[in-house]
DNA sequence: TACATTAATATGTAGCTACATATTCTTGTC
DNA sequence: GACAAGAATATGTAGCTACATATTAATGTA
């Protein structure tokens, strides 16, 4: 059956994740090769090609080279999460962003700033420790450890100025993030900082950054009672 | 200089965003087409396409038919969340899964639940209460509500034996899903349930999934004190 | 049998052409 | 000047070929 029409690669993903849903192809399946799929829809490999990795980066199927495509035994549910500037964060609700730099250091990686980095010695790093406001009230307490040997322009830079945040996402790309996402108690500590009771429920977001696998930076975040983190925009 | 080599998209993808982060072109400044940059690199302009497509999905630019490439204005770190099936998750830990049907009864959505999904109308719906334990102790309690008309099926599930959330999975697609994550203190209802104590902080998960417009689920699960959500795998 | 070398193979990438699609810009008409 | 119709244009997609790369399978040798 020679169709013409639909060919596109979303029609093609669409009909495999079709096949993969209803069972034709099982959890741990092998699939067939590409080239056996295109001419079975009478399309191009470089379509069906096109359709697996937006499989695969949804994590519906696994492809390896010369190993081929398998369902994946364990499907997952991918969301993105847009993590913004905390300015804009708060500019884009109708809020007065401010920020308040609460003290800076230079000190060698502790044990756990090491274990998020994944080193095995202690580094040099600059330790910044800043408050987000939102109308003048605390937002998001951040507890920043910055990799000097990776960022010594960071030295040149006034944190009490632009925050460490704001500077690093603009002047400093990343290869890979790992983020850590936690719900904690909150402590006298951060009944002081963030005016909050103690006791509250605080929402926690530890993010690491690397280039190519140096070092960049380490951030334990702390959000106000009551902050939510979506996905999507 | 007509260069050989370097032409992967990998590289080329990685000199653009040297250019965008060196200032060579700053937020809101507008690319040169692919083409010319096809031009300038010496390869093909699927090679820059493919470049600008993954330089757009990780949120450095953006990208419009006619409208041309431009540097966004607001860099956004963007991580996927990988969650598994909760079984998964705690057999991958080591612990003995175990699920538990608490409740199951058929009601019309309420407002919280309509707002979800962008309802204006109240539909009948299955809700369904379960806890899943990891070594007999509770792990997650999970407040879920399935569309009926969408999934006239999971009448015929038992869902005593097996949990609506693996068979929603693996039986169901999704082409959209919100998701939104949050602190809350544990109540006492919570403290009962999941064995926390009141007060305590607690981790939770609303999602909410779509097959093309028509509402599939959305639950809210709130998971035990020191749960920790992770980006990768 | 053990192990290194080689062949086979499925996916990944680069390059090309041609056409589709969505905007924006231009032009024409009132 | 306002607005609609049409031209121009940058990105998006489909198809093709050729080659790269990773990994498994087969083969040969001690």
């Amino acid at each position: 059956m020679a169709e013409k029409q639909r060919h596109s690669w979303v029609a093609i993903r669409d009909s495999i994740r079709e096949m993969i849903l209803n069972s034709t192809y099982g959890p741990g399946d092998k699939l067939p090769r590409d080239e056996e799929f295109a001419a079975r829809f009478g399309c191009a490999r470089s379509t069906v090609h096109r359709a697996m990795r937006d499989l695969a980066q949804s994590g519906i199927v696994e492809r390896r080279r010369k190993g081929g495509t398998t369902v994946r035994r364990d499907p997952v549910t991918r969301a993105t999460l847009n993590i913004p500037i905390t300015r804009l964060e708060v500019e884009q609700k109708g809020s007065v962003y401010r920020y308040q730099l609460i003290r800076q250091s230079m000190q060698p990686s502790p044990p756990a700033i090491m274990a998020n980095f994944g080193l095995h010695e202690a580094r040099p790093m600059l330790r910044v420790e800043a408050l987000h406001l939102a109308d003048s009230r605390p937002y998001i307490f951040e507890d920043r450890w910055i990799c000097v040997e990776t960022v010594p322009e960071i030295a040149s830079v006034d944190l009490s100025r632009e925050s460490a945040n704001e500077w690093l996402v603009r002047n400093r790309p990343y290869s890979k993030c790992d983020l850590r996402l936690y719900a904690r108690t909150g402590t006298s500590t951060d009944s002081e900082i963030l005016q909050s009771e103690v006791g509250d429920a605080l929402f926690v977001m530890e993010r690491t950054t690397w280039i190519s696998d140096a070092p960049i930076t380490s951030l334990c975040a702390v959000a106000r009672p009551g902050y939510q983190l979506f996905t999507q925009g």
